[in-house]
DNA sequence: TATGAATGAGAATTCATTCAT
DNA sequence: GATGAATGAATTCTCATTCAT
């Protein structure tokens, strides 16, 4: 009973790329926001004028494609990182930069932190051994970069950990915003708020700026930024947030 | 050939609790392992050698079942904390205790971070005004005498703002652990080595100790301990952990 | 976003056994008239009056099944052979009856047919070791005794070959109900025809006794019935059936 | 990433017809492998390194590329058939090489077994009034050519069946290869065994022999060759083919 | 309290086929 | 002649959920 149905209906433009890179944006958005489990392909073909047939024609399967998405954010990343330009000349503000660097984009790009949390609940297999290896390098070379100016201003420490360094930028940029609406309930504050945000990067800056400073250097810090300071004075905050 | 026939097993007749607390248990562990979206309840069912009719029976559906795995994960959470013994005479010491019952805990308990990643996908939904506010109550309470009784001691500053110290905590041991996967893929690095896990406790130990500390003793602590001291002298990790 | 529909729609009986039989029941008839790759689940459970979800629930994949539909026609074909009795006191007319039961069944159960064609395409990946082997031996069981009552009547020969006997009873008798259609297209002549039929099974009945007779039976036998009579005089089907 | 870059290979640029056959020949190997149901035309045209536009344009539908791929199988028996060299001079023998041709046939072209099971499951329809009617001629005619030749050299009967022979040699050389699988299991016995072969060859020879001798020399022939004599002397296949 | 049977809607994936180049 | 891109309708199989016992 072979199907017999013809069609002749009219058929849209003919745009290779432009399927191909819609359905992958779509899958970035439905990745993000249902992850991995919870995300539908019958959805992201729609959301991208496709269809179901072509997500399988460009990806092959619904874990490729998921596959292409982190590769995708993680391009998208280091694009960005690679886009930025610092001024060595003064080395704490580059370092402050960097950070509200980290800080910003990862808040402007939820989709990079949802897909991320799906993938470690994979104990990211998608990723192991597909993610170019150097991907984390442009970071590093820039940390390193700074790191080395403000030694050789002599005002950061000889023999810092960039290793450490660099992973307490991130897991304190990263999961303020990661876990944004389990901690603001579990704070019971809205971590959401400009006020807040700006006091926790103001924070994040002084850690390592004090991290990186000099000893001498790092005492005197601590005197003269005593603390983020706040950017409004709430003294009922300092016994916590709520 | 449905379902091979179990049961008739311990649990057998007279058990009503029982059957809810393994529902519940195996629970927790499918909705870690697979997120709330890839979750199947008859997987869980099967999994606590009930049926899904049971599981229905507690807890109405998959949304309402979700819930309570959250409530149990956060009240477990809040368990372990109380039964946290510190001794407030050394308080530098109690710091590090607390910290490295953070970090301890959410190494032991990888579910808590999968299942909120989960909730934080759905933007807390499940989570908001269903958790008692009080939860956090006990951690912040911990970390307020702690405080307090460096305060007393001498050796902390006055006026340190708990909710900054608080989330200066969490992020830098909750973040290793939660991204553990992509993290080490990320940095081609073994996050869950021994000694890169000894090293960050440390490390973080002494970045929120420097944050409390007094700025003469800061400067002082700076000086002591110049920074996390590698178990093992690698040198070469001074330019990044690979 | 999971789903909230409630039904509570009119049901049909509860009949556990009658569900799984009538699934079975239309399961066989799909895949003899369909053959496995043609077969439609749907198609199945909506002829068996339940859906695609019984089907699975009982039978768990479209291939074990099929599985199931294989086992049931030799069940259904074993049990009809015990059903069989035959004369022994007149082996001759026994050994007739025994070729013009698997020519009757063959005739009437296509489905047999055309099930272990779908198995042959598959190579009889589902059937291997998993047909209980002695499927055959009822059958052979029956051939033995007609036989050993022909020796010890004195009109069959001794130590004739069961397998070949029973291999050419089969041969005569499948072939031409299986290839039916293409046989009849190819030789331009319906042999479907209840004319050409008797013929066959006589032809038939013929060339067996004339393999197990005695030598001197058998020049008898080949002239009394000097070759399958054709019930209507035909010279020119002679020169062939067209 | 759909189908991988291929061609770029011999059949490049001009090769209008060896497409056609790549794609006729991919598709004789498809039908037979999966059934009419179960073959995919894009297995097929990748298999003939085309695409499924091709096979479109040459054959414009699934169903008449299966049509083309009986008609193919066909025309190769009938031209093998037709290369068939007989010598008449020795009656017996030519009998004995057309019934060997037919096995050999068959065991080598497993593929035109396994179409017609397909076409015998949609009762012939594409075959039916497309198979020029004349297909069967050629082997009507050898069989005619050979028995007259017998007759006339007085060892074979007058007035013999040529339909009947015909069937008979159909039915006992196909369905031997065709059921191999189902068979061999059924019996529990390796019907694609050399030895088995052999002894169903010469068996099926002096079926065959038997039906045509003259009743004076079938007594004759039996006494000669008390049946088909196993290759190897095994007492116990006497009691069955295990 | 427990459980086998039942279900409709929907999941990922694939089909034969056609258009535009 | 040849091919990559496109598509709607299926196809197998699964989901969360509920009824009857």
């Amino acid at each position: 009973m072979p199907r017999t149905k013809r069609r002749c209906r009219a058929r849209s433009r003919r745009a290779p790329d432009r399927t191909r890179e819609a359905l992958l944006q779509a899958a970035v958005a439905e990745f993000a926001r249902e992850g991995y489990g919870g995300a539908r392909v019958d959805r992201i073909s729609r959301a991208a004028s496709s269809n179901d047939r072509m997500l399988y024609y460009y990806f092959e399967s619904k874990e490729r494609l998921f596959h292409a998405v982190i590769e995708r954010c993680y391009a998208d990343l280091v694009r960005a990182e690679e886009a930025l330009v610092l001024d060595l000349t003064r080395p704490r503000a580059a370092l402050d930069a960097l950070i509200a660097f980290n800080w910003g984009y990862y808040w402007d790009h939820p989709e990079l932190l949802s897909i991320l949390a799906s993938e470690n609940l994979f104990e990211g297999r998608h990723v192991r051994d597909a993610i170019p290896g150097d991907f984390s390098r442009a970071q590093f070379r820039f940390l390193d970069k700074v790191i080395r100016a403000g030694v050789e201003a002599g005002v950061f420490q000889r023999d810092v950990d960039l290793f450490l360094i660099f992973m307490t930028i991130m897991s304190l940029t990263y999961f303020y915003r990661s876990n944004l609406h389990t901690l603001s309930n579990y704070l019971a504050v809205d971590l959401a708020s400009q006020d807040l945000r700006a006091r926790w990067l103001a924070h994040v800056q002084h850690v390592v700026a004090t991290l990186v400073a000099k000893p001498a250097a790092a005492a005197a810090a601590a005197e003269r930024d005593v603390e983020p300071p706040a950017p409004t004075k709430r003294p009922r905050t300092r016994q916590g947030p709520a």
